[in-house]
DNA sequence: ATGCATGAGAA
DNA sequence: TCTCATGCATA
């Protein structure tokens, strides 16, 4: 079953040899690009603006990309290594990242102390990690240079959300900017697991001063139109995306509470009785993982410890890891169905909540 | 908003 | 082979 990817990739390309990344001209009115860009767009592609969670009938640049998209069977995925569209956001300055990460999100109750706007801090994101502190020991103000805490981070994640939205520009929008502005390109994506918090801290911290800048930008220009130039896409193949059924996925789930790290043998086995692709369930085994590390789950709350499973190196040491083999007595073989429905959206929670228990 | 995927770098 | 940052594609 498992829907696996049907034989069509999408092959993205652009005939011409793609014109260079925005130069990193001055900032001032560069912010209109986007906007003009927006514009000029919204009008061509459908738009993602309108996302519930507070999004703008604008545009939604990102997805310019597929409009040039032309179909071009046969050949497997991985045979064109020209990935342009992933561009990946060098962004070697902010500071090279602490060593923290993941876990280092929002520990205890922390200092709240932001400069921006005064957002109505009434739903506390929990996305604790078990319970690390920053290291705001003695340089703590956050600024752009030095790492911010989780708080801070929580906090101009919210403000930035509002007035991106005030200022009437999409996720996408911003993404863009940052690319024109900086030279880093950032998806609707990123700019939307930015403001739900859904990246790792480092993740974060990194992104958090081009997001203020734009910001800055932002609210500071208000008119002269500028030329819109953006980043053209490149052609590449990508695989089409494997739709895992709720079954799978439920089977899947359940082997990930036991093992979240399942070696070559037990990935090849696991593939084989659900009738997927092996890469599949590897690749979905990291993703799962990956999104167990992030701070806010799907629900939006969670508070537990990231190491539940033990996978994780010697880092902060002295938990108690819980090894792969770990006691299933909640899994045991209550009718798929109904695990599905336990699991849903929020693993983590539920996971935590039994561990706890 | 999120699931599956890619690729660089690390282990 | 994993982690991590990131994004296309899709719900």
């Amino acid at each position: 079953m498992a829907t696996a990817a049907s034989n069509h990739y999408s092959v993205l390309s652009t005939p011409s040899s793609a014109p260079p990344p925005p130069p990193p001209h001055s900032e001032s009115g560069s912010m209109q690009q986007a906007a003009a860009y927006r514009d000029a767009h919204t009008l061509l592609q459908n738009d993602y603006g309108t996302l519930p969670g507070g999004g703008h009938p604008l545009s939604h640049a990102h997805q310019w990309i597929t409009a040039l998209s032309h179909g071009d069977s046969g050949a497997p995925w991985p045979s064109s290594p020209l990935r342009e569209q992933d561009v990946k956001p060098i962004l070697h300055d902010t500071h090279q990242q602490a060593h923290h990460d993941a876990r280092a999100w929002r520990t205890s109750t922390a200092t709240t102390h932001i400069t921006g706007m005064a957002t109505s801090e009434g739903q506390s994101l929990v996305y604790s990690q078990s319970g690390f502190h920053q290291q705001h020991g003695g340089h703590q103000d956050q600024s752009d240079e030095d790492t911010p805490t989780s708080d801070e981070l929580e906090q101009f994640a919210k403000q930035f959300k509002q007035r991106r939205i005030k200022l009437g520009f999409t996720q996408a929008d911003v993404g863009l900017a940052l690319g024109t502005l900086y030279g880093n390109v950032f998806s609707q994506t990123t700019i939307c697991r930015f403001e739900a918090l859904q990246l790792s801290f480092k993740n974060m911290c990194k992104l958090k001063p081009l997001l203020n800048k734009w910001l800055e930008e932002a609210d500071s220009t208000s008119g002269s139109p500028t030329s819109l130039d953006k980043i053209a896409a490149q052609g590449r193949k990508r695989k089409k995306r494997t739709s895992i059924e709720v079954g799978v996925k439920g089977a899947l789930e359940s082997h990930f509470l036991k093992c979240p790290k399942p070696g070559a043998a037990e990935i090849n086995s696991l593939a084989d009785s659900l009738q997927l692709e092996k890469e599949v369930v590897r690749v979905w085994f990291c993703n799962r993982r990956q999104k167990e590390k992030r701070m806010t789950p799907a629900g939006g709350q969670i508070s537990g410890g990231e190491d539940m499973y033990g996978d994780t190196p010697p880092h902060h040491g002295g938990q108690t890891p819980v090894q792969c083999p770990r006691p299933s007595f909640f899994f045991s073989p209550p009718p798929p169905s109904y695990y599905y429905y336990f699991w849903g959206e929020n693993t983590n929670l539920c996971r935590r909540k039994l561990l706890i228990c």
